[in-house]
DNA sequence: CTATCGTACTACGCGTGTCGTAGTAAATAT
DNA sequence: ATATTTACTACGACACGCGTAGTACGATAG
């Protein structure tokens, strides 16, 4: 079966996270899970992906985090949160996806 | 209006070369030209873009070059020509793109 | 007759996002 | 007692795209 490469995930990772933060404060674990079953197992996110992405976004002022006192499974978890900043960019990315895929599409045979 | 960002076209470049080989071989500046009127003008590919990927998919035997002793605006053409290594990697291109539009769009509202 | 535009590239090096590998640490399952 | 799961962090490599610059010549415009 075709994989997805990471050329083409590239850049559309952050839209990933953001939409499904979109929902509510989620960490780095649950936010792999949910990417793994919400596609069928067809994309698994890699953990140093997922974890640099909130790195970037934060500093990008997409996301917060804040801290549970509670430890689970022998570390504390950092939650992230979505700003209105970060509602903004997904809107973009959701633009942007439409163009890029309306422009790629005229080079696929189907 | 949105701008197709270098980070979701990345790896498309190639198909997108691949599919206009199809027709015959080509060179660069008129395969730039095709993108763009293609894409009515959505889509313009960097001359540096265009030519890197030339030579890697060269290297990668996807194309064949020779060139043309006849010389258009002072300097001499050099042809591309898709091989069946290509028109492999193409097909297996589009399949990928299939299964990652339908990945994406999970994430994507519209 | 000089200058600019169009054609057709090549060279060099930077930035960014992804990924492989490895390590830390504790709770839970076997 | 050991392996697995949870929940990260650190480091460095790599590939692709892109900015900038340069080469070279014909054709067209002023």
């Amino acid at each position: 079966m075709a994989e997805i490469s990471s050329d083409i995930i590239r850049g559309y990772n952050d839209t990933i996270i953001l939409y499904l933060l979109l929902d509510g404060p989620s960490y780095g674990y649950e936010l792999s899970k949910r990417i793994r079953t919400n596609t069928d197992e067809k994309y698994i996110i890699k953990e140093t992906t997922l974890y640099s992405a909130f790195t970037r976004m934060e500093k990008n002022g997409y996301i917060e985090s804040f801290t549970d006192e509670v430890l689970s499974g022998g570390k504390k978890r950092t939650y992230y949160r979505i700003t209105d900043s970060g509602r903004a960019y997904y809107q973009a990315k959701c633009e942007e996806w439409n163009l890029t895929k309306e422009v790629i599409e005229k080079f696929i045979v189907k």
